[in-house]
DNA sequence: AAGTAGCACTGTCAAGAGATGAGTGCTAAA
DNA sequence: TTTAGCACTCATCTCTTGACAGTGCTACTT
């Protein structure tokens, strides 16, 4: 257990740290507390005896461990949100505008988000698995060229383009999307791959599939665009601001993690309801080893969950940013609710 | 006038410079030619006193000058494309796909380009000003929840999400859609807005604006979505890898650059026919002063162009991009032409 | 006249030597 | 339990030095 005192003195270890990124020296805390600096360095050496603190060297200052950092978020901070009202207002307004559709009031909340922080931010948008087919249409452009529209009943809009098979009637081919909305209207998306193989083997639409299979492939292929996550990254550069990234080759590993799409994994594995946070090598994948990671869930409706997320520096501003990603998942949460 | 030997000399730095990213000195040079390294040296100094070559420091080798690559790219190139068959087979297995819609094709078409080049690539999308409105559809979602596509002429669909006031008559609103589908069909994109207003101020859509400002507002919202420059940007992190980045200010002056959008400035003014290659300061962006840019239209349809451009260090292997761009922007061309 | 050999000179870079200073641990005293 | 004081430890900065890669120039050769 630790004395009150070791853990002011924690407290302002990782604090001053944030804010510096300088290992941090007994004198340094010694005019914060009432205490002399030989006081200090005892409860520094206990610290770090018990896996709070490190050194860097023999003769520096501590700094926080990632044992260190978890205890200042989940036992010094508390809940104690240190909402300043100024940050909350800017995001209150940006739900006060109705008409965006889903992707652009994610793709705004992640762009003012990283603004706020000066990290990055990333928002896995709600794999749109549980919603529901709400209208599928096919227009003809040109000759046999033809865009494939599937609308869902949250304003979700996916189109692809097909090209027909020449002397293809046209007729028919109203009938079997005629006969697709029939089968597939208010089918959740992840259903419908199992749906359209069903009503094929109990006959509803076999004279369908002996019309044209290739039909029924760019079918399912325009659902599985829905099922593929998609995210949403904003504020990379923020990262390079970060003294810790002052080294290329840690820019490098970073920026290389962005572009690909590895940034999955990262986010992926978060299913709990609350808050997670990854300190430093929590996170399984290398290029995120100085790296910590807050996330959290936000639903759009029952099921339909989504992850939004903080990558910053494992010095990160948790006090800060913790608050308002709770804020803003609220937000978003009962943005598609009412 | 330069001399034969000097064009050679000339030459071979600008192809070792961009090999080694190291100065070129005679010695280096007298090695690949029969001359001594004094000769070479002479007809170094001349190439420089004629502002094609540059030293980093009064004992140092040799580096081309902006005017030394210029004078490389288009005197000394030609028109000989290094085609390697392997690079173009890639690209030719691409645009075998026929059912990628638009932006698809160039998304991937991107993706390939920095990863055979090493740079970073950017599409900048035709812009569809000139694609035309093939149909308009409101589909409703949810109370007062709608979509608004519009679909066009090359398979583009926008959608936009309106919430309508409480109490709309549906009927009403169907006609509304009516009504814009035969004033707009087959009407350009940029000529969208003056036609509404026309059609507005002549009486024919009269009762349409008294019945709701508020639909026609969002109406061309979506159509301003249409004619918003997308681009796509692919191999950011390429950049990194290249020596002239191994310092971290400039590494933030370009990923900042990169996320902000403009891009756009550095691209949109390729207006002539041909390829550009700007070099250098030529770009007039700040952070592109260490880069070149070599862009090149390609046209969809009549008059409907865009532009795929290669971004890289001033040192780069124009020899093989330069190819390989004008191979894929006649490719990207052609793709939607038959 | 064109090309070459040789030499003095110039700037970069890496390694090593102090000097400096911030910080520690430990001990003894309050 | 706290504090003052002292010896000690590294990291970091600066300065010097020598090696090295390259140049420009001059005098010589063909």
């Amino acid at each position: 257990m630790l004395t009150d005192r070791q853990k002011i003195v924690l407290k302002l270890i990782v604090e001053e740290f944030v804010k510096t990124a300088e290992p941090v020296g007994s004198r340094t805390l010694s005019k914060l507390l009432e205490y002399s600096s030989a006081t200090i360095r005892n409860d520094m050496a206990d610290l770090e005896e018990d896996g709070f603190l490190e050194k860097t060297h023999s003769s520096s200052g501590r700094v926080p461990s990632e044992k260190g950092y978890h205890y200042y978020v989940e036992v010094l901070l508390g809940e104690n949100g240190d909402e300043s009202a100024l940050d909350m207002s800017l995001i209150d307004d940006l739900f006060k505008n109705q008409d965006l559709d889903r992707d652009e009031a994610i793709e705004q909340a992640m762009n003012l988000l990283s603004q706020l922080t000066n990290y990055t931010t990333i928002a896995l948008g709600p794999s749109a698995r549980n919603s529901r087919v709400k209208k599928i249409e096919l227009v003809p452009i040109y000759e046999e060229m033809c865009v494939l529209l599937v609308i869902t009943n949250l304003g979700h809009v996916e189109s692809k383009n097909i090209t027909l098979p020449k002397g293809t009637n046209t007729d028919e081919l109203k009938r079997v999307i005629e006969i697709f909305n029939e089968i597939l209207y208010d089918v959740p998306i992840s259903q419908v791959s199992e749906k359209i193989h069903y009503d094929i083997n109990h006959d509803k639409i076999k004279d369908l599939l002996d019309y044209n299979q290739k039909i029924i492939e760019t079918f399912l292929d325009a659902f599985t665009r829905f099922t593929q996550s998609k995210y949403y990254l904003s504020g990379q550069s923020n990262m390079l601001y970060q003294p810790e990234f002052s080294d290329v080759e840690r820019v490098r590993e970073l920026m290389n993690f962005f572009e690909q799409n590895d940034i999955l994994k990262l986010v992926e594995h978060s299913e709990s309801t609350g808050m997670t946070v990854r300190i430093g090598r929590e996170n399984e994948i290398s290029a995120m080893k100085n790296c910590s990671v807050i996330m959290i869930p936000y639903e759009v409706r029952e099921g339909e969950k989504g992850t939004i997320a903080v990558v910053g520096p494992t010095r990160m501003e948790y006090q800060k940013v913790i608050p308002l990603l709770k804020y803003l998942a609220a937000h978003m949460s009962k943005l598609y609710k009412k």
